[in-house]
DNA sequence: CGCACCACAATTTTT
DNA sequence: TTGTGGTGCG
């Protein structure tokens, strides 16, 4: 190499090095190590999305320049010294071969985590961002799918099966083979044949090696395992596995599909590597092809999905099949303070087969954590809501706390205490809005419409509203359908033709003729014209008006909410086709509508908080046998991923952390006591506050009550408090800001009554945004402090 | 055929 | 405690 070339290639690295002043040195190794294989591990809150995001950057401005030798043609001494110079023409000079943004892969989890990355690439790459394809293993499966789908055996329609579709499905399918749902778990055989999946088995292969072995049990599975797959092929469907397996199936054995998105992608991210399990490994290698520009990022620290089949080995081996691999250690933790850090560091320190990290920070130590011992769970949530009432009133934003649990149920006691203060909250996780019975009849009605062989769909709205086409008429039109190996709407259509069916064939005509006629409908309109069809054809929502429940009001409501989600996803996306929807719909978790602006508390598990922070975290149920699970205890490798969790959980926190345990709590109604968990005794003395039983197990005993200014604050949207009786729908998933509620009329001294507390008197009123803190001292309870929004409901003046 | 009630069961995490 | 599924009655 020349002096003149070696010049040049320093000058152009330093230069391109320059372009990100912000990164720290271990990022910026990452984000210019562009050729090759890499791997990032990235420790919790290492600024990860950050150096993805700037990786990004990096290729598609100056592509492949500040990690190769190559000259650009015609290099001399001018543009040498324009690069030196750093002038406005040095980005011009140090380019080589810069990426298009659609060659492009970059691989996440979530929708939530894609849509983040989109977010933030536009914001710095403006409109080329658009065609970076950032999106889920499974929306990536589902555009490459949709492009060769005849090649499987299915249309480009598809539909996708979601859980609860798959788990209806196996439960007929038991039925059929008459086999006791006390011995085949349905979901626990739904998750055996998902783990199948994950390793690419195939039915007939599992099949022959159950038959082999001679197990019972495990032939049956693979018997159901078959017919559930032959059932969904039949339907056109595909559930969350087939995604992935249909496509690998796809790029192993087509060369030419293989070769097509080689090319379309020569360069490959994927986000939370450990979670992968071997089926998305293959994926990915098939991707990265000869070329293996992958850049995997991950941490086997935070591999919490073990459960459902992903595996460390992954992450653990990626070297071994990538020889030439670069590994990058990010351990420099920018969210946390100290103490946070090294509680995190020393629980995560009793796992064996780690890769090894150990973060650290510049921040200060901070507060220290605080351990609380509740009564039990309703203590619990109350010591919760006090705190943060308090940080509330000392000028904190109610969206900057979190309150973590090990598992949904957990939710609870929480959302009691946090309603009856009037505490703005929101649940992420737990039921699905498009889980809901109504909202999944409406998409059950589109889903039919796009593909009349859907069965299971079929099956749920054939008589939904009541057309008088009973179960038993049902039954037996799916056995007929069965014998002769083809649709259930296809026996519908024709019913007259079979005695058996004389009764109802009418009413079948009738409903087949329907379907057809909203099929018709559905190929000249939109989606959300075909919504409006077919509510008006069906009578759906004048069926539930009828009944007119308190209950089918809110129903009421859900279904119309469905077509706001159509909306929003043609206008999003662009794509105004049924299946695009669907498939979108399908594919959509909790997570993804959760909306960081609004200010409200964040409750949700420990497993959905991965990837998120927040400045105050309270992590509930700290005790053997809630966390650890009780499961997980005497497993040590199970006991390792709940460490694992724990660490995750523990990370989320930037500020300060709050460990809570309740001394009795109540399960399936019986009261059990546990002692405090394991992983709280792993974390050294010093970081640790400990607060005396009791101390602020009320509101008014609390060292926390010291109330300062009130603040200015712009609005906040508060949730609309259901039933006192906490006999709510879950105010999760609809996304819908709430009627305003009128400005209360209380005023100190004012004599009131409260629904659930009695009768009192406004002893103090503390403006606090655009709400009041206001405290009551009751007859019979004694001092309260509530939200007045929230009171207000409950509350009459008297 | 539809609805209501009762008994029983099951409790981890989710793309 | 909650939810689900089955049964029995109108």
């Amino acid at each position: 190499m020349t002096d003149f070339e070696t010049r040049f290639l320093e000058a152009r690295k330093a230069y391109i090095a320059s372009r990100f002043p912000n990164l720290n040195s271990m990022q910026l190794q990452a984000v210019l190590a562009t050729e090759g294989p890499l791997l990032i591990l990235a420790g919790a809150g290492s600024g990860k999305t950050t150096v993805l995001i700037h990786r990004v950057f990096n290729l598609l401005k100056y592509g492949r320049a500040s990690d190769s030798d190559l000259l650009p043609t015609g290099a001399d001494e001018a543009m040498l010294q324009e690069i030196l110079d750093r002038g406005p023409m040095a980005d011009e000079y140090a380019a080589l071969y810069p990426v298009a943004p659609w060659h492009v892969l970059a691989i996440t989890f979530t929708n939530k985590a894609a849509g983040e990355l989109k977010n933030r690439l536009g914001a710095m790459l403006g409109e080329q961002a658009a065609d970076v394809w950032a999106c889920t293993f499974h929306s990536a499966c589902v555009r490459m799918l949709r492009r060769d789908a005849d090649r499987l055996g299915f249309t480009a329609d598809f539909t996708i099966y979601d859980t609860s579709d798959s788990l209806s499905l196996i439960k007929h399918i038991l039925k059929d083979f008459e086999l006791d749902e006390k011995y085949y778990i349905p979901r626990a055989v739904l998750n055996e044949i998902s783990h199948l999946k994950g390793e690419s088995h195939w039915p007939d292969e599992v099949l022959a090696e159950a038959r082999a072995g001679g197990d019972r049990h495990r032939i049956k599975v693979a018997e159901i395992y078959k017919e559930y797959m032959h059932r969904l092929t039949l339907s056109d469907s595909m559930d969350f596995d087939d995604l992935l397996l249909y496509t690998v199936t796809l790029l192993d054995e087509h060369e030419d599909v293989r070769l097509y998105w080689q090319n379309r992608f020569p360069y490959i991210l994927i986000d939370e590597y450990q979670d992968t399990n071997p089926l998305q490994y293959r994926f990915s290698e098939l991707l990265a092809g000869g070329r293996k520009n992958i850049c995997v990022v991950g941490d086997d620290d935070q591999s919490i999905y073990k459960f459902r089949g992903a595996t460390i080995e992954n992450i653990l081996t990626f070297e071994n099949h990538y020889p030439s691999c670069r590994t990058i250690r990010l351990e420099q933790n920018y969210r946390s303070t100290g103490h946070i850090l090294e509680a995190a560091n020393a629980v995560i320190r009793n796992n064996t087969s780690r890769k090894g990290k150990e973060l650290w920070t510049q921040h200060e130590e901070g507060e220290l954590i605080e351990l609380t011992i509740a009564d039990n769970e309703h203590d619990e949530a109350q010591i919760v809501a006090s705190v943060m009432m308090a940080n509330y009133g000392r000028g904190e934003n109610w969206k900057d706390h979190a309150v973590l649990y090990r598992k949904n149920a957990q939710s609870n006691s929480l959302e009691y205490a946090l309603k009856r203060h009037g505490i703005p909250y929101r649940i992420v996780g737990g039921t699905r809005f498009f889980d809901r019975a109504e909202v999944k009849d409406i998409l059950s009605y589109m889903c039919v419409v796009s593909a009349p062989t859907d069965d299971l769909r079929l099956e749920r709205i054939i008589n939904v509203p009541a057309r008088g086409i009973g179960n038993k008429s049902v039954q037996t039109a799916l056995e007929i359908a069965h014998d002769q190996n083809v649709s259930l709407f296809e026996i519908v259509s024709h019913a007259d033709q079979y005695e058996e069916l004389t009764r109802s064939a009418p009413r079948m005509r009738l409903f087949a003729n329907l379907i057809r006629d909203l099929k018709a409908f559905a190929e000249v309109n939109p989606p959300d014209a075909l919504f409006d069809e077919i509510i008006e054809k069906t009578g759906y929502i004048r069926a539930l008006e009828e009944k007119n429940t308190a209950e089918d009001t809110g129903r009421i409501e859900n279904v119309r909410e469905v077509k706001t989600s159509i909306l929003t996803y043609i206008k999003e996306s662009g794509d105004s086709t049924l299946s695009g929807f669907l498939a979108n719909v399908a594919l959509y978790t909790d997570l993804d509508n959760y909306d960081s602006e609004q200010d409200a508390v964040t409750l949700m598990t420990m497993h959905s908080s991965k990837g998120l922070e927040f400045p105050h975290v309270f992590l509930i149920g700290m005790e053997e046998t809630m966390f650890p699970s009780m499961q997980a205890i005497g497993e040590p490798e199970e006991m390792e991923e709940e460490r694992r969790l724990c660490y995750v959980a523990i990370t989320r926190a930037m500020k300060t952390l709050h460990l809570l345990a309740a001394r009795q709590r109540m399960i399936f109604g019986r009261t059990s006591s546990n002692r405090v968990s394991r992983f709280v005794d792993e974390i050294p003395e010093e970081h640790i506050k400990k607060n005396a039983p009791k101390s602020y197990g009320y509101w008014e005993s609390s060292r926390f009550s010291a109330y300062s200014e009130p603040r200015p604050k712009s609005s906040h949207s508060f949730q609309t408090a259901a039933s006192p009786t906490g006999s709510s729908i879950r105010p999760a998933a609809a996304k819908k800001d709430v009627s305003p509620v009128p400005v209360p009329t209380f005023a100190l001294g004012d004599n009131v009554k409260h629904k659930a507390f009695g009768e009192g008197v406004i002893v103090k009123m503390t403006p606090m945004g655009n709400d009041s803190l206001i405290e009551i001292s009751f007859q019979s309870v004694g001092n309260k402090k509530l939200m007045l929004r929230a009171a207000a409901q409950y509350m009459v003046k008297i």
